[in-house]
DNA sequence: AGCACGCCGACT
DNA sequence: GTCGGCGTGCTC
């Protein structure tokens, strides 16, 4: 027997299959999709079975060395997937394999698969009396009388051996569950009554038929609860479902309420997880222990078979798509899935990606819709403050109107989410004397100044130095800081309203572990008035008592040089204006902006999505931008800028010559020419339909694979430039 | 990714 | 003369 082996090298030069024999006594352990141990030149690597045939058309081969894990790791659907992948974004093929598994099965990594479980035991009502129980037992029961689950720490007098007859008898039920679940066992499983709204929107989806639909529903008009009465149809056909989210709002909340419905069924893919255990979780997956799975992009891969539906909340997130290589889009990803198992896919949001409303408004997918916020409670107002005018009557970056209603909100014990809408945008350090800009020596970026450590930061490469004592250029003693940081915002607070508590939530407070998660709940339980922070305090979040959301600075987002600015600035006010008035008191929302007669934030005053996306779709056509054209981006870098713009434009007159049904632009240096000392150039194509796009590039890319001084991005329908 | 092979410059 | 720089090419 002969095997077909894809080594681990994620390397273009390596990016097909060895061949290897199989010793007699491995060749019944031997399927497609197992992990194997090879010799590679020199060096041992392991990679998998692609291919079993009997012949190679090579004589000297070697024999592989050893079989990794008894179980077939990549199955039929899953190499399927990783070539469609590796077609759509030029990557070597291995990575995106790599892409879909948890890193523990990548390769070589030793992981202790030690799982933090905390063991609870349960007592089973319905048989405990049908038993006749002994004095000790009876003791045992005896403690479950207020409480349905006991940690098994909380039973360690009583003998282990004791409770194992328990568990026998089926009595107890001992079950396993993360530390961090704490709050499991302790409601209802039921999904709240459905609205006829949200019932219309349940009957209309098929769960017998691939099909694509967007809902489009209003932020509060309870989509959730759609999916979770879908999921749970789902479940009694004993199908499996796909919840993908954005990692950001994968937080014990949204969790909490699957688990409420669907107990242990769930497996949660988030990020606080470590990869020991993402590992656990994915063979869980893989042995059909779950129903369930909700995670972040990466979750798409889940190895569920049977899946009956697959969810996408907040569909217009970037987070979809994956940065760097292989930059896959799950989406994608979950439309194929759908297809191979004849089911559906349901995408929803507040604001749709405008690509997608197009499609679902073309019929290629089906459009639901939740007009209206679920008991009939009415949008939060939203006040437009314009700040060329409020500027002569606000202190630092906050209006009157927007102080006093602080206070108000305060002064009723309800809570205010203020938002910095920092993209684009942050606090810089110049020179009053002669305008000078302190910039990062290896990118053309002004260097971020932090208060607390006194440090100058580059954001893009992290290169940090001390804040100077004088201006480098003119030498006096002029430099200050310009610009608005989340620190400066809590300290602007703590001088206007000295009483308020404060919760900071940004890149420097949550890049602990787990951060994020402690940060949420303890604001929920109202430890806190005010939760301020950039675009991730926008996401998804349902405090009950926030009554007022406080935008600052709606507009840096407009500034930023890319086609989707628009867009991004309205969803993000829509969706955070969302977070206000969630519960029973009516919400209120105030945009401090400069730019108050800009459609994108005008429109987002009354949530009109429509009408927006009318504009937007006008402006998208006279500008061939998508979703009338698709849009592929070519970032070409190197630290040798002579070598660079001769390739640059060797690499446009190459895609002339090749693509005849294209736009294309540039190439033009980058927003950020120079990055961590790298010098990059841009750019763009533009086509409808091109046959070619894909083998061209691909020729483009090989032309160039072993040059070390050029490198070459490629970014189809990307997020952004 | 590693590692060998090979072809040039500068050192005990 | 030889040590070692890293550009190039190969791994079944």
């Amino acid at each position: 027997m002969i095997i077909g082996v894809l080594v681990e090298l994620a390397n273009k030069n390596v990016d097909r299959t060895f061949d290897y024999k199989v010793p007699q006594s491995l060749e019944k352990m031997i399927n497609i999709g197992v992990r194997v141990e090879v010799p590679f030149g020199k060096q041992r690597l392991e990679g998998f079975v692609l291919e079993i045939k009997q012949t190679s058309e090579f004589e000297n081969l070697k024999e592989m060395i050893r079989i990794v894990d008894e179980d077939i790791i990549l199955n039929e659907e899953l190499i399927k997937l990783g070539q469609q992948m590796k077609k759509e974004t030029l990557a070597p093929l291995i990575s995106c394999y790599q892409a879909m598994l948890p890193k523990a099965l990548k390769a070589k990594n030793k992981f202790s698969i030690s799982k933090k479980y905390d063991i609870f035991y349960r007592l089973n009502k319905q048989i405990v009396s049908e038993y006749k129980l002994n004095i000790s037992q009876q003791k045992i029961i005896d403690k479950f009388e207020n409480n349905d689950c006991i940690l098994k720490e909380e039973l360690l007098a009583i003998s282990p051996s004791s409770l194992k007859t328990l568990v026998k008898k089926e009595i107890l039920i001992e079950e396993k569950k993360e530390h961090y679940r704490t709050s499991y066992f302790d409601k209802n499983n039921v999904i709240n009554k459905l609205t006829s709204e949200q019932e219309k929107v349940v009957s209309k989806v098929n769960l017998e038929k691939n099909e694509v639909y967007l809902l489009h529903g209003v932020t509060g008009s309870g989509k959730t609860e759609v999916y979770l009465k879908l999921i749970q149809k789902v479940i009694a056909k004993k199908k499996t479902a796909i919840v993908l989210v954005p990692e950001i709002s994968l937080t014990p909340q949204m969790v909490y309420r699957f688990e409420q419905v669907f107990g242990q069924k769930i497996a949660a893919l988030h990020s606080a997880l470590s990869e020991g255990e993402k590992y656990d979780e994915w063979r869980r997956i893989s042995r059909g222990e779950v129903s369930i799975v909700i995670g972040a992009r990466s979750a798409i891969f889940a190895p569920l078979s049977n899946i009956g539906i697959i969810i996408i909340d907040e569909e217009h997130s970037e987070s979809y798509k994956q940065e760097h290589n292989p930059r896959y889009d799950a989406k994608k990803i979950a439309i194929t899935r759908s297809s191979t198992h004849n089911c559906p896919v349901l995408m929803g949001s507040a604001t749709p990606l405008l690509e997608s409303y197009a499609r679902a408004k073309k019929g290629v997918y089906q459009l639901l819709e939740l007009p209206n916020r679920v008991n009939g409670k009415s949008m939060p107002s939203v006040e437009l403050i314009d700040m060329n005018y409020e500027m002569k009557y606000s202190q630092g970056h906050f209006s009157q109107k927007l102080l006093t209603a602080i206070e108000n909100t305060i002064r009723n014990k309800e809570q205010v989410i203020l938002l910095l809408n920092r993209r684009g945008y942050s606090s810089f350090v110049s020179c009053k004397n002669c305008s000078y800009t302190i910039k990062c020596p290896h990118c053309d970026i002004s260097l971020t100044f932090h208060k607390s450590s006194n440090v100058l930061r580059c954001h893009y490469c992290g290169y940090a130095t001390v804040f100077p004592k004088d201006c480098p250029s003119c030498h006096e003693k002029s430099l200050s800081s310009i610009g608005v940081g989340t620190e400066k915002i809590e300290e602007e607070l703590k001088r206007f309203l000295p009483s308020a508590r404060v919760l900071r939530m940004d890149m420097d407070t949550t890049s602990r572990k787990g951060m994020h998660r402690k940060m949420i709940s303890s604001f929920k339980d109202h430890e806190y008035d005010i939760l301020l922070g950039t675009q991730m305090v926008s996401k998804g979040l349902d405090f009950p008592l926030v009554t007022l959301v406080g935008v600052i600075n709606a507009d840096t987002t407009l500034n930023i040089p890319d086609f989707r600015s628009s867009e991004n600035t309205f969803s993000l006010l829509c969706q955070v204006s969302g977070r206000s008035g969630r519960s029973t008191k009516e919400g209120k929302v105030i945009i401090q902006t400069f730019n108050p007669t800009h459609y994108a934030i005008k429109l987002s005053t009354n949530h009109d999505y429509i009408n927006f996306y009318q504009t937007e779709m006008n402006i998208r056509r006279k500008l061939k931008y998508p979703p009338y054209y698709y849009i592929c981006y070519l970032k070409i870098s190197s630290v040798d800028e002579q070598i660079l713009s001769q390739e640059v434009l060797k690499i446009k007159r190459a895609l002339e010559r090749n693509l005849k049904n294209t736009i294309i632009l540039g190439p033009s240096p980058c927003a950020i020419f120079r990055l961590k000392s790298t010098l990059r150039y841009g750019i763009i194509l533009k086509y409808k339909k091109e046959d070619i796009l894909y083998d061209t590039i691909e020729k483009i890319l090989n032309h160039y694979l072993h040059n070390n001084k050029i490198t070459i991005d490629v970014y189809f329908e990307p997020t952004h430039f």
